[in-house]
RNA sequence: AGAGCAGACUGAACAGUCGCGGGUACAGAACCGAAAGGUUGUAUGCGAGGAAAGUCCGGGCUCCUCAGGGCAAAAUGAAUAACGGCUAACAGCCGCCGGGGGCAACCCCAGGGAGAGUGCAACAGAGAUAUACCGCCGCAUUUUUGCGGUAAGGGUGGAAAGGCGAGGUAAGAGCUCACCGGCGCAGCCGAGAGGCUGCGGCCCUGUAAACCCUAUUCGGAGCAACACCGUGGAAGGACAAUACGAGCCCUGCGUGUCCUAUGGAGGUGGCAUUGAGCCGCUGCGGCAACGCACGGUCAAGAUAGAUGACUGUUUUUAACAGAACCCGGCUUACAGGUCUGGUCUUAAA
RNA sequence: GGAGGAUUACUCAAGUGGUGAAGAGGCUCCCCUGCUAAGGGAGUAGGUCGGGUAACCGGCGCGAGGGUUCAAAUCCCUUGUCCUCCG
Protein backbone atom coordinates (compact mmCIF):
# COMPACT_ATOMS: atom_id res chain seq x y z
CA UNK A 1 0.00 0.00 0.00
CA UNK A 2 2.08 3.10 -1.24
CA UNK A 3 1.46 6.62 0.53
CA UNK A 4 0.07 9.04 -0.48
CA UNK A 5 2.29 12.46 -1.67
CA UNK A 6 1.79 15.68 0.27
CA UNK A 7 1.80 19.36 -1.16
CA UNK A 8 4.64 20.85 -0.78
CA UNK A 9 4.62 24.02 -2.46
CA UNK A 10 3.46 27.40 -1.19
CA UNK A 11 1.49 27.87 -4.53
CA UNK A 12 -0.70 25.04 -4.68
CA UNK A 13 -1.86 26.16 -1.07
CA UNK A 14 -2.61 29.35 -2.32
CA UNK A 15 -4.83 27.91 -5.51
CA UNK A 16 -6.56 25.46 -2.67
CA UNK A 17 -7.95 28.03 -0.85
CA UNK A 18 -8.82 30.28 -3.98
CA UNK A 19 -10.73 27.09 -4.92
CA UNK A 20 -14.77 27.36 -4.29
CA UNK A 21 -14.61 23.64 -2.92
CA UNK A 22 -14.27 24.73 0.87
CA UNK A 23 -16.44 22.66 3.34
CA UNK A 24 -16.29 24.38 7.03
CA UNK A 25 -16.08 22.32 10.51
CA UNK A 26 -16.03 23.27 14.18
CA UNK A 27 -12.65 21.62 13.88
CA UNK A 28 -11.41 21.66 10.49
CA UNK A 29 -11.83 23.46 6.86
CA UNK A 30 -11.31 21.70 4.14
CA UNK A 31 -10.12 22.48 0.48
CA UNK A 32 -10.57 20.48 -2.32
CA UNK A 33 -9.66 20.73 -5.81
CA UNK A 34 -9.14 18.69 -8.86
CA UNK A 35 -5.54 18.26 -10.42
CA UNK A 36 -4.10 17.06 -13.63
CA UNK A 37 -1.21 14.35 -12.07
CA UNK A 38 -3.43 11.19 -11.51
CA UNK A 39 -2.65 11.02 -7.89
CA UNK A 40 -4.73 12.19 -4.68
CA UNK A 41 -2.41 14.53 -2.56
CA UNK A 42 -2.90 16.11 0.48
CA UNK A 43 -1.62 18.67 3.02
CA UNK A 44 -2.39 19.56 6.60
CA UNK A 45 -2.38 24.06 7.60
CA UNK A 46 -1.59 24.36 11.31
CA UNK A 47 -1.28 27.76 12.07
CA UNK A 48 0.39 29.52 15.04
CA UNK A 49 -3.34 30.62 16.21
CA UNK A 50 -3.84 26.94 17.04
CA UNK A 51 -1.01 26.84 19.73
CA UNK A 52 2.30 25.98 20.26
CA UNK A 53 4.38 23.29 18.67
CA UNK A 54 2.97 20.63 20.60
CA UNK A 55 -0.68 21.14 19.85
CA UNK A 56 -0.05 22.04 16.31
CA UNK A 57 2.06 18.65 15.87
CA UNK A 58 -1.10 16.60 17.62
CA UNK A 59 -3.37 18.69 15.11
CA UNK A 60 -1.72 17.12 12.33
CA UNK A 61 -1.09 13.47 13.74
CA UNK A 62 -5.08 13.33 14.59
CA UNK A 63 -6.04 14.69 11.20
CA UNK A 64 -3.70 11.63 9.68
CA UNK A 65 -4.73 9.27 11.50
CA UNK A 66 -8.56 10.24 10.52
CA UNK A 67 -7.50 10.28 6.85
CA UNK A 68 -6.12 6.95 7.20
CA UNK A 69 -9.70 5.45 7.68
CA UNK A 70 -10.62 6.41 3.84
CA UNK A 71 -7.78 5.34 2.68
CA UNK A 72 -8.94 2.29 1.59
CA UNK A 73 -11.27 4.28 -0.25
CA UNK A 74 -9.64 6.47 -1.94
CA UNK A 75 -7.20 3.86 -3.11
CA UNK A 76 -9.88 1.85 -4.62
CA UNK A 77 -10.95 4.53 -6.84
CA UNK A 78 -7.22 5.77 -7.82
CA UNK A 79 -7.70 6.34 -11.56
CA UNK A 80 -10.07 9.21 -10.63
CA UNK A 81 -9.35 10.10 -7.39
CA UNK A 82 -7.12 12.90 -9.45
CA UNK A 83 -7.48 15.44 -6.16
CA UNK A 84 -5.89 17.66 -4.02
CA UNK A 85 -7.05 18.47 -0.24
CA UNK A 86 -6.09 20.87 2.49
CA UNK A 87 -7.17 20.18 5.93
CA UNK A 88 -6.76 23.90 8.28
CA UNK A 89 -6.78 22.66 11.80
CA UNK A 90 -8.83 25.08 13.77
CA UNK A 91 -8.74 26.22 17.49
CA UNK A 92 -10.62 23.22 19.06
CA UNK A 93 -8.98 20.76 16.65
CA UNK A 94 -6.59 20.61 19.61
CA UNK A 95 -8.66 18.71 22.49
CA UNK A 96 -10.59 16.77 20.28
CA UNK A 97 -10.27 12.83 19.64
CA UNK A 98 -9.96 11.32 15.96
CA UNK A 99 -13.28 9.66 15.47
CA UNK A 100 -15.06 13.10 15.96
CA UNK A 101 -12.72 13.72 12.61
CA UNK A 102 -14.18 10.87 10.67
CA UNK A 103 -17.52 12.73 10.16
CA UNK A 104 -16.23 15.82 8.73
CA UNK A 105 -13.53 14.57 6.31
CA UNK A 106 -16.04 11.63 4.99
CA UNK A 107 -18.58 14.22 4.53
CA UNK A 108 -16.66 16.27 2.72
CA UNK A 109 -14.84 13.45 0.94
CA UNK A 110 -17.88 12.24 -0.47
CA UNK A 111 -19.58 15.64 -1.24
CA UNK A 112 -17.00 16.54 -3.07
CA UNK A 113 -16.96 13.62 -5.58
CA UNK A 114 -13.22 12.18 -3.94
CA UNK A 115 -15.04 9.11 -2.60
CA UNK A 116 -18.54 7.21 -3.46
C1' A B 1 2.77 17.02 65.78
C1' G B 2 2.96 21.94 63.44
C1' A B 3 5.77 25.67 60.78
C1' G B 4 9.80 26.64 57.85
C1' C B 5 14.98 25.91 55.18
C1' A B 6 18.39 23.47 51.77
C1' G B 7 19.66 19.63 48.26
C1' A B 8 18.70 15.47 44.96
C1' C B 9 15.29 12.59 41.96
C1' U B 10 10.78 11.64 39.08
C1' G B 11 7.95 13.97 34.98
C1' A B 12 1.54 8.30 34.65
C1' A B 13 1.93 2.95 33.99
C1' C B 14 0.41 -1.78 31.67
C1' A B 15 -2.02 -4.99 27.71
C1' G B 16 -4.11 -5.50 22.65
C1' U B 17 -5.17 -3.90 17.19
C1' C B 18 -3.80 -0.49 13.20
C1' G B 19 -0.01 3.05 11.69
C1' C B 20 5.03 6.45 11.30
C1' G B 21 10.93 7.64 10.83
C1' G B 22 15.95 5.98 10.75
C1' G B 23 20.01 1.96 11.68
C1' U B 24 21.75 -3.22 10.81
C1' A B 25 21.32 -8.07 8.27
C1' C B 26 19.32 -10.81 4.18
C1' A B 27 16.83 -10.85 -0.52
C1' G B 28 16.73 -9.20 -5.19
C1' A B 29 13.96 -7.43 -10.30
C1' A B 30 12.26 -3.19 -12.33
C1' C B 31 11.47 2.10 -12.57
C1' C B 32 12.74 7.58 -12.25
C1' G B 33 16.92 11.03 -13.18
C1' A B 34 21.65 14.62 -17.24
C1' A B 35 24.49 13.15 -13.13
C1' A B 36 25.02 12.45 -8.14
C1' G B 37 21.55 9.46 -6.36
C1' G B 38 16.59 7.81 -4.99
C1' U B 39 12.31 4.35 -4.78
C1' U B 40 10.99 -2.21 -2.45
C1' G B 41 10.09 -6.63 0.87
C1' U B 42 11.22 -9.62 5.39
C1' A B 43 13.53 -9.99 10.17
C1' U B 44 15.64 -7.51 14.30
C1' G B 45 16.58 -3.56 17.46
C1' C B 46 16.06 1.89 18.38
C1' G B 47 13.04 6.36 18.40
C1' A B 48 12.16 13.84 22.04
C1' G B 49 13.23 17.07 27.24
C1' G B 50 14.44 18.61 32.23
C1' A B 51 13.85 22.33 30.42
C1' A B 52 14.37 20.02 23.72
C1' A B 53 12.38 26.83 25.05
C1' G B 54 14.64 32.05 25.33
C1' U B 55 19.18 32.83 22.21
C1' C B 56 21.73 35.60 27.34
C1' C B 57 27.14 33.79 27.53
C1' G B 58 31.37 30.27 26.55
C1' G B 59 33.63 26.61 23.20
C1' G B 60 34.09 22.84 19.09
C1' C B 61 33.42 23.02 13.66
C1' U B 62 33.37 25.90 8.82
C1' C B 63 34.50 29.99 5.83
C1' C B 64 36.62 34.93 5.29
C1' U B 65 42.36 32.99 3.46
C1' C B 66 46.82 28.47 -1.83
C1' A B 67 49.82 25.55 2.42
C1' G B 68 52.17 26.03 7.26
C1' G B 69 53.47 29.21 11.38
C1' G B 70 53.10 33.86 14.20
C1' C B 71 50.55 38.54 15.55
C1' A B 72 45.46 39.65 16.01
C1' A B 73 47.99 45.40 14.92
C1' A B 74 46.07 50.91 14.45
C1' A B 75 41.39 53.21 15.10
C1' U B 76 36.77 52.31 17.15
C1' G B 77 34.42 49.21 20.37
C1' A B 78 32.62 45.23 23.62
C1' A B 79 32.76 42.30 28.06
C1' U B 80 34.22 41.09 33.10
C1' A B 81 35.34 43.11 38.31
C1' A B 82 36.65 41.63 46.62
C1' C B 83 40.05 37.07 47.33
C1' G B 84 41.68 31.87 46.40
C1' G B 85 40.59 27.67 43.52
C1' C B 86 37.89 24.34 39.58
C1' U B 87 37.11 24.04 34.30
C1' A B 88 38.68 23.19 27.34
C1' A B 89 36.41 27.97 28.17
C1' C B 90 32.86 31.19 30.48
C1' A B 91 29.25 36.47 32.89
C1' G B 92 29.49 29.41 35.08
C1' C B 93 30.68 26.33 39.68
C1' C B 94 33.03 25.69 44.74
C1' G B 95 35.23 27.75 49.04
C1' C B 96 36.13 32.04 51.70
C1' C B 97 36.10 37.59 53.08
C1' G B 98 33.08 41.97 53.63
C1' G B 99 27.99 43.98 53.78
C1' G B 100 22.53 43.17 54.40
C1' G B 101 18.04 40.12 56.01
C1' G B 102 16.03 36.13 59.31
C1' C B 103 14.88 33.80 66.47
C1' A B 104 17.30 29.81 63.60
C1' A B 105 18.23 26.26 59.59
C1' C B 106 19.61 29.46 55.79
C1' C B 107 19.11 33.28 51.97
C1' C B 108 20.61 37.81 49.01
C1' C B 109 24.62 41.31 46.97
C1' A B 110 27.03 44.34 38.80
C1' G B 111 31.07 43.82 45.78
C1' G B 112 37.54 47.56 41.80
C1' G B 113 38.61 53.13 41.86
C1' A B 114 34.99 59.42 43.74
C1' G B 115 42.74 60.62 47.84
C1' A B 116 43.88 61.28 38.79
C1' G B 117 40.52 64.45 36.08
C1' U B 118 35.73 66.20 33.76
C1' G B 119 30.43 66.40 34.11
C1' C B 120 25.65 66.31 36.70
C1' A B 121 22.86 67.22 41.40
C1' A B 122 16.01 69.83 38.84
C1' C B 123 12.66 72.02 42.67
C1' A B 124 13.26 73.78 47.55
C1' G B 125 16.85 76.36 50.43
C1' A B 126 20.75 82.03 52.83
C1' G B 127 24.16 78.50 51.03
C1' A B 128 25.18 72.24 46.99
C1' U B 129 31.26 71.84 47.68
C1' A B 130 30.48 76.46 48.42
C1' U B 131 27.84 79.43 52.29
C1' A B 132 25.80 83.76 57.58
C1' C B 133 18.73 83.89 56.09
C1' C B 134 16.70 83.70 61.10
C1' G B 135 19.14 83.09 65.65
C1' C B 136 23.41 83.59 69.49
C1' C B 137 27.68 86.76 71.13
C1' G B 138 31.03 91.18 71.09
C1' C B 139 31.94 96.34 69.59
C1' A B 140 30.00 100.92 67.62
C1' U B 141 25.45 103.61 67.20
C1' U B 142 21.41 108.61 65.34
C1' U B 143 17.92 102.83 68.85
C1' U B 144 17.75 100.30 64.67
C1' U B 145 21.09 99.70 61.87
C1' G B 146 26.53 98.79 60.71
C1' C B 147 31.04 95.82 61.39
C1' G B 148 33.09 91.39 63.28
C1' G B 149 32.86 86.36 65.57
C1' U B 150 30.07 81.75 65.55
C1' A B 151 27.68 76.03 62.42
C1' A B 152 25.18 74.76 69.14
C1' G B 153 19.61 75.76 67.63
C1' G B 154 15.49 76.85 63.40
C1' G B 155 13.99 75.99 58.40
C1' U B 156 15.02 73.41 53.07
C1' G B 157 16.74 69.07 50.97
C1' G B 158 18.31 62.52 49.19
C1' A B 159 22.77 64.98 50.89
C1' A B 160 24.49 71.07 55.05
C1' A B 161 31.19 70.02 56.87
C1' G B 162 31.93 62.82 61.61
C1' G B 163 27.80 60.97 65.83
C1' C B 164 26.72 61.48 71.01
C1' G B 165 27.99 63.11 75.98
C1' A B 166 31.12 66.10 79.19
C1' G B 167 34.54 70.11 79.72
C1' G B 168 35.42 74.80 77.73
C1' U B 169 33.85 79.84 75.85
C1' A B 170 31.62 86.55 75.23
C1' A B 171 28.81 83.04 72.14
C1' G B 172 30.61 78.83 69.85
C1' A B 173 33.56 75.21 67.40
C1' G B 174 37.61 68.07 67.63
C1' C B 175 39.15 73.72 70.71
C1' U B 176 40.10 69.46 74.60
C1' C B 177 38.62 64.51 76.55
C1' A B 178 35.83 59.39 76.89
C1' C B 179 33.08 55.97 73.65
C1' C B 180 31.60 54.82 68.58
C1' G B 181 32.61 55.43 63.14
C1' G B 182 36.19 56.59 59.23
C1' C B 183 41.49 57.40 57.56
C1' G B 184 46.89 56.63 58.03
C1' C B 185 51.14 54.00 60.31
C1' A B 186 53.31 49.86 63.06
C1' G B 187 53.12 44.80 65.12
C1' C B 188 50.91 39.83 65.08
C1' C B 189 47.74 36.02 62.51
C1' G B 190 46.15 34.24 57.46
C1' A B 191 47.81 31.52 50.84
C1' G B 192 44.92 36.04 50.02
C1' A B 193 40.70 39.29 50.36
C1' G B 194 40.96 40.41 55.39
C1' G B 195 40.96 40.11 60.98
C1' C B 196 42.91 41.62 65.97
C1' U B 197 45.83 45.04 68.99
C1' G B 198 48.39 49.68 69.71
C1' C B 199 49.57 54.69 68.26
C1' G B 200 48.63 59.25 65.53
C1' G B 201 46.10 63.44 63.58
C1' C B 202 40.93 65.09 62.82
C1' C B 203 40.79 65.45 56.43
C1' C B 204 37.02 63.79 53.29
C1' U B 205 28.94 65.14 49.93
C1' G B 206 26.57 61.72 46.33
C1' U B 207 26.76 59.62 41.45
C1' A B 208 31.29 55.35 37.67
C1' A B 209 23.94 50.25 35.60
C1' A B 210 27.51 59.40 33.55
C1' C B 211 32.26 60.12 30.81
C1' C B 212 36.48 58.11 32.68
C1' C B 213 40.88 55.42 35.27
C1' U B 214 43.08 50.50 36.60
C1' A B 215 43.57 45.10 35.62
C1' U B 216 42.23 41.01 32.42
C1' U B 217 39.94 39.03 27.91
C1' C B 218 37.99 39.46 22.82
C1' G B 219 39.70 39.21 14.54
C1' G B 220 34.66 38.76 11.96
C1' A B 221 30.53 35.93 10.39
C1' G B 222 27.65 31.90 11.19
C1' C B 223 25.20 24.78 9.48
C1' A B 224 20.16 29.21 5.60
C1' A B 225 28.23 28.38 7.60
C1' C B 226 30.61 25.44 4.12
C1' A B 227 32.12 21.37 0.54
C1' C B 228 30.75 18.24 -3.62
C1' C B 229 27.47 16.61 -8.10
C1' G B 230 25.33 19.87 -11.12
C1' U B 231 19.93 19.70 -17.00
C1' G B 232 19.89 24.56 -18.91
C1' G B 233 22.35 29.34 -19.85
C1' A B 234 27.32 31.08 -20.51
C1' A B 235 29.64 37.01 -22.63
C1' G B 236 33.44 40.67 -22.12
C1' G B 237 37.95 42.80 -20.26
C1' A B 238 43.00 43.33 -17.82
C1' C B 239 47.97 41.50 -16.83
C1' A B 240 52.77 38.19 -18.79
C1' A B 241 56.12 39.19 -13.96
C1' U B 242 59.17 44.91 -10.91
C1' A B 243 52.28 40.65 -11.54
C1' C B 244 48.55 38.15 -8.73
C1' G B 245 47.27 34.88 -4.94
C1' A B 246 45.09 36.94 3.35
C1' G B 247 44.45 42.86 7.75
C1' C B 248 50.07 42.47 8.66
C1' C B 249 54.81 39.60 8.81
C1' C B 250 57.95 35.16 7.68
C1' U B 251 58.79 30.62 4.95
C1' G B 252 57.12 27.84 0.97
C1' C B 253 54.19 26.91 -3.30
C1' G B 254 51.41 27.78 -7.94
C1' U B 255 51.08 29.53 -13.71
C1' G B 256 47.54 31.06 -15.64
C1' U B 257 45.56 34.53 -12.41
C1' C B 258 42.20 38.38 -11.52
C1' C B 259 37.80 41.50 -12.43
C1' U B 260 32.74 42.41 -14.17
C1' A B 261 28.16 39.12 -12.95
C1' U B 262 28.99 32.08 -11.54
C1' G B 263 27.39 28.77 -10.55
C1' G B 264 20.12 29.32 -10.33
C1' A B 265 16.24 24.75 -9.58
C1' G B 266 17.22 20.06 -7.53
C1' G B 267 20.29 16.42 -4.94
C1' U B 268 24.34 14.55 -1.63
C1' G B 269 27.65 15.43 2.32
C1' G B 270 28.29 18.37 6.77
C1' C B 271 24.71 14.85 10.30
C1' A B 272 24.86 11.64 14.83
C1' U B 273 28.87 4.91 16.74
C1' U B 274 33.91 7.92 19.53
C1' G B 275 32.56 12.72 21.96
C1' A B 276 35.98 18.22 26.88
C1' G B 277 30.48 11.21 25.59
C1' C B 278 27.33 8.61 29.26
C1' C B 279 26.79 5.33 33.71
C1' G B 280 28.97 3.42 38.66
C1' C B 281 25.86 1.98 46.12
C1' U B 282 33.97 1.28 43.03
C1' G B 283 38.90 3.14 44.95
C1' C B 284 42.31 7.36 45.95
C1' G B 285 43.30 12.92 46.61
C1' G B 286 40.51 17.42 47.98
C1' C B 287 36.24 21.11 53.05
C1' A B 288 34.01 21.51 48.13
C1' A B 289 33.59 22.45 42.89
C1' C B 290 36.54 18.78 40.70
C1' G B 291 40.69 15.55 39.28
C1' C B 292 43.00 10.62 38.59
C1' A B 293 42.46 5.31 38.25
C1' C B 294 39.30 1.08 37.33
C1' G B 295 34.88 -1.31 35.38
C1' G B 296 30.70 -1.06 32.10
C1' U B 297 28.32 1.05 27.76
C1' C B 298 27.20 3.21 22.43
C1' A B 299 21.78 5.46 23.22
C1' A B 300 16.80 9.82 18.00
C1' G B 301 18.79 11.79 13.46
C1' A B 302 13.96 14.09 10.31
C1' U B 303 14.35 17.70 5.76
C1' A B 304 7.13 20.82 4.98
C1' G B 305 9.93 17.90 9.22
C1' A B 306 9.01 10.97 12.28
C1' U B 307 6.20 8.85 18.85
C1' G B 308 -0.02 8.84 16.82
C1' A B 309 -5.25 6.72 16.81
C1' C B 310 -8.73 3.41 19.19
C1' U B 311 -10.16 -0.09 23.24
C1' G B 312 -9.62 -1.86 28.39
C1' U B 313 -7.61 -1.43 33.62
C1' U B 314 -5.39 1.46 37.69
C1' U B 315 -6.86 6.91 39.99
C1' U B 316 -9.08 11.56 36.59
C1' U B 317 -9.34 14.75 32.01
C1' A B 318 -2.97 14.30 33.95
C1' A B 319 1.71 20.24 34.60
C1' C B 320 5.24 23.02 31.48
C1' A B 321 6.05 21.55 26.90
C1' G B 322 8.52 18.75 20.68
C1' A B 323 15.37 17.55 18.93
C1' A B 324 16.92 20.33 13.71
C1' C B 325 25.24 20.80 13.59
C1' C B 326 27.11 19.40 18.51
C1' C B 327 28.70 20.27 23.67
C1' G B 328 29.29 23.31 28.81
C1' G B 329 26.44 26.89 31.58
C1' C B 330 22.73 30.76 32.77
C1' U B 331 17.67 32.40 32.62
C1' U B 332 12.53 31.51 32.08
C1' A B 333 7.82 27.90 32.35
C1' C B 334 6.10 23.72 35.35
C1' A B 335 0.52 19.63 38.06
C1' G B 336 1.50 15.96 41.30
C1' G B 337 4.89 12.88 43.92
C1' U B 338 9.43 10.58 46.38
C1' C B 339 13.94 10.73 49.25
C1' U B 340 17.85 12.96 52.30
C1' G B 341 19.91 16.55 55.82
C1' G B 342 19.56 20.85 59.12
C1' U B 343 16.25 24.70 62.07
C1' C B 344 12.30 26.74 65.38
C1' U B 345 7.94 25.91 68.63
C1' U B 346 5.04 22.53 71.58
C1' A B 347 4.59 17.69 74.03
C1' A B 348 6.88 13.17 76.01
C1' A B 349 11.22 10.49 77.66
C1' G C 1 17.54 27.52 12.55
C1' G C 2 20.07 32.39 12.64
C1' A C 3 20.47 38.02 12.54
C1' G C 4 18.10 42.65 13.77
C1' G C 5 14.17 46.19 15.24
C1' A C 6 9.75 48.10 17.70
C1' U C 7 6.45 48.59 22.10
C1' U C 8 4.09 55.81 25.07
C1' A C 9 -4.06 57.85 25.34
C1' C C 10 -9.09 55.10 20.77
C1' U C 11 -5.27 56.03 16.33
C1' C C 12 -0.59 58.35 14.49
C1' A C 13 3.26 59.64 17.43
C1' A C 14 7.37 63.61 20.13
C1' G C 15 10.03 63.04 24.40
C1' U C 16 18.09 60.39 25.45
C1' G C 17 17.87 61.19 33.90
C1' G C 18 14.87 66.69 36.74
C1' U C 19 9.25 69.80 38.58
C1' G C 20 2.57 68.30 36.39
C1' A C 21 4.62 62.96 29.76
C1' A C 22 4.50 67.66 23.89
C1' G C 23 1.52 67.68 19.33
C1' A C 24 -2.15 66.03 15.61
C1' G C 25 -6.51 63.23 14.28
C1' G C 26 -10.77 61.27 16.75
C1' C C 27 -14.44 61.91 20.82
C1' U C 28 -17.46 65.08 24.43
C1' C C 29 -19.42 69.92 25.72
C1' C C 30 -20.18 75.15 24.50
C1' C C 31 -20.49 79.37 20.83
C1' C C 32 -22.15 80.51 15.82
C1' U C 33 -27.10 78.87 12.60
C1' G C 34 -34.16 78.61 11.73
C1' C C 35 -31.49 73.34 11.49
C1' U C 36 -27.00 70.81 9.87
C1' A C 37 -22.06 70.93 7.79
C1' A C 38 -17.81 74.01 8.05
C1' G C 39 -15.43 77.43 11.58
C1' G C 40 -14.00 79.10 16.75
C1' G C 41 -13.23 77.86 22.12
C1' A C 42 -12.66 74.40 26.25
C1' G C 43 -11.87 69.44 27.91
C1' U C 44 -10.17 64.33 27.23
C1' A C 45 -6.06 57.40 29.12
C1' G C 46 -8.54 53.78 31.59
C1' G C 47 -8.54 51.16 35.92
C1' U C 48 -7.75 50.87 41.05
C1' C C 49 -6.77 52.50 46.21
C1' G C 50 -7.41 56.40 50.07
C1' G C 51 -10.04 61.05 51.53
C1' G C 52 -14.53 64.16 50.57
C1' U C 53 -21.94 65.33 50.54
C1' A C 54 -20.07 67.08 45.88
C1' A C 55 -16.79 69.80 42.81
C1' C C 56 -12.37 67.58 43.39
C1' C C 57 -7.51 66.14 45.78
C1' G C 58 -3.49 62.50 46.54
C1' G C 59 -0.90 57.64 45.26
C1' C C 60 0.18 53.70 41.58
C1' G C 61 0.55 54.08 36.17
C1' C C 62 5.00 54.87 29.27
C1' G C 63 3.94 46.11 27.41
C1' A C 64 5.22 43.27 32.49
C1' G C 65 8.60 42.38 36.75
C1' G C 66 13.07 43.68 39.36
C1' G C 67 17.50 46.76 40.17
C1' U C 68 21.03 51.43 40.11
C1' U C 69 20.00 56.58 41.57
C1' C C 70 17.87 61.78 45.87
C1' A C 71 14.98 61.13 41.32
C1' A C 72 13.79 56.34 35.61
C1' A C 73 9.42 56.52 29.71
C1' U C 74 14.89 57.41 29.54
C1' C C 75 20.32 53.62 32.43
C1' C C 76 20.98 47.99 33.54
C1' C C 77 18.92 42.75 33.96
C1' U C 78 14.90 39.17 33.11
C1' U C 79 10.46 38.46 30.32
C1' G C 80 5.64 38.94 26.96
C1' U C 81 3.80 40.44 22.14
C1' C C 82 4.47 42.15 17.12
C1' C C 83 7.42 43.14 12.67
C1' U C 84 11.60 42.79 9.08
C1' C C 85 15.79 40.26 6.78
C1' C C 86 19.03 35.72 5.58
C1' G C 87 18.11 29.65 1.02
Amino acid sequence: MAKFDTIKENYTFRRLYKSKHCYVYPQIVVYVAKNRLGVFRYGITTSKKVGNAVTRSRCRRVIRAALSMYKDEIESRNINASYDVVFVARVKCAHVKSFELYEPIGESLRRSGVIK
